[in-house]
DNA sequence: CGAGCGTTTGAAATCGGTCAACAGCAGTGG
DNA sequence: CCACTGCTGTTGACCGATTTCAAACGCTCG
């Protein structure tokens, strides 16, 4: 884990292109220079490590600079779901705040690199500028939406529904960051995507098998190209909701 | 729905025996009645009534003060999911805060009363009191923390294990309340409970059975009794984690 | 080039779902 | 006070989606 003082680097939030999805929303350039000195230092991450671990002390919150993470939570017998796959602009960390302590792991999927927001002096800050409150309190929520649809989908929708519905929600994300609908490339294995979604590595499998051959999507190794996207929402059903709203 | 004037009621934060578990954790007395202040209005439901509904306009966000709600979320094909069951002290509504529009629908499960918290009213007084913007912070990120543990119920946990652990769960934050934890009425149907816990009203009928021939408990009606808690905890595997530090 | 992981595919097993009948209790109205 | 009705819960039988177990394939990287 790799400590890069700011100064190094001339990037700040007020010329950051994710400040679309990140703290910054909604602030004045007065207050997004204020934010500036709040991040005074970014972590480089090599693909596997980990950016905190389950019940590691919280002095930060992390925004994603560039990469994928995955949170993962883990039970004392050894069982362990992915909870999230995150990309650019998304905060981390903030299921540490309840307890003072980091309640997951999270983990990078390639090299990534992380902002880091000191958690006290973030608080000091959002007291002084209510836009900057009210964007975190709306990033908070809309992480507890955003896991209802989740626990939705584990709870209510079949196997080829929660692929289906993974793979508009990743193509909207990406979307939404400038990359292609339509065709990207998958960080995580057949294992991480089953985990994620409740379901078996092996039926992960089948499933993108299937879906090939009904034509809706082409797929080689992690390299997937979405052919029939309308297709994917039918199948995906009305669950449209599940991935729609939620592009951040 | 009977708005009450707060004028009418002589109960207030600082009374409240909820102190504990609500907003006001943490704060000096002087600040309570900051926020007493801040309480002007209390909402009674009686039992089937909403508290909110998906799509209102979120103005406020509200504390249980007696009662128990389920929120409940719904996707456009009519398929909807229970997400979660909330006792006395819990806040609810967070989850608008996002879209300023709620995105679930809270329904009261007996008769019930929850403290209306004006949103931006709140958010100015979060920015005056320190502790009391920390203290949001930690529901939220409680909140975060408890829908993880959803998720991988619902992910990797079999039917009896997820039963199990809903069981513990609900004693755990009975018991905080000053309830029995050995012995309680459940204010929800077997059909709610199978839509929280991802499984069919019919599996939650043969679990129950099952577990009242090993002695795990005993039910009549929906008045149940914990009779061997450490084979429950047994059954819920060491997924005990689970309910075991989220009592709020 | 070989080792090792990730992935695909098949066959058998199973947990939980679905359909269906029935029981129990509550509330209604005669 | 007792049928009647309707809702909730229980139980059984069967079915099917997914899991589990197993084997083979094919990248990727040292």
């Amino acid at each position: 884990m790799n400590h890069i003082p700011v100064s190094a680097s001339p990037n700040k939030c007020s010329t950051c292109v994710l400040g679309q999805f990140c703290l910054p929303v909604g602030l004045s350039s007065d207050d997004i220079q204020k934010v500036d000195s709040l991040v005074t230092e970014r972590v480089r991450l090599k693909k596997g490590e980990p950016l905190y671990r389950q019940g590691d002390a919280l002095t930060a919150i992390y925004g994603i600079r560039f990469g994928t993470l995955k949170t993962e939570y883990a039970l004392p017998d050894g069982r362990e779901q992915i909870t999230g796959f995150h990309l650019p602009g998304e905060m981390l960390g903030l299921d540490g705040i309840g307890e003072n302590t980091y309640q997951s792991n999270a983990i990078a999927l390639e090299d990534s690199e992380a902002c880091v927001v000191r958690f006290n002096d973030f608080e000091q800050l959002a007291r002084q500028l209510p836009s900057l409150q009210n964007q975190f309190h709306k990033i908070l929520s809309r992480e507890l939406t955003q896991d209802q649809r989740h626990l939705l989908s584990l709870g209510t929708l079949r196997a080829e529904e929660r692929l289906a519905s993974f793979l508009l929600n990743l193509s909207d994300r990406l979307s939404a960051r400038g990359y292609s609908p339509h065709e990207f490339h998958l960080r995580m294995s057949r294992e991480e995507i089953g985990s994620y979604l409740g379901i078996q590595l092996e039926t992960v499998s089948r499933l993108f098998s299937r879906f090939t051959e009904s034509g809706l999507i082409q797929i080689k190794q992690r390299h997937i190209k979405l052919v029939d996207t309308d297709g994917l929402l039918e199948l995906a059903g009305k669950s449209r909701a599940i991935h729609c709203t939620h592009v951040q």
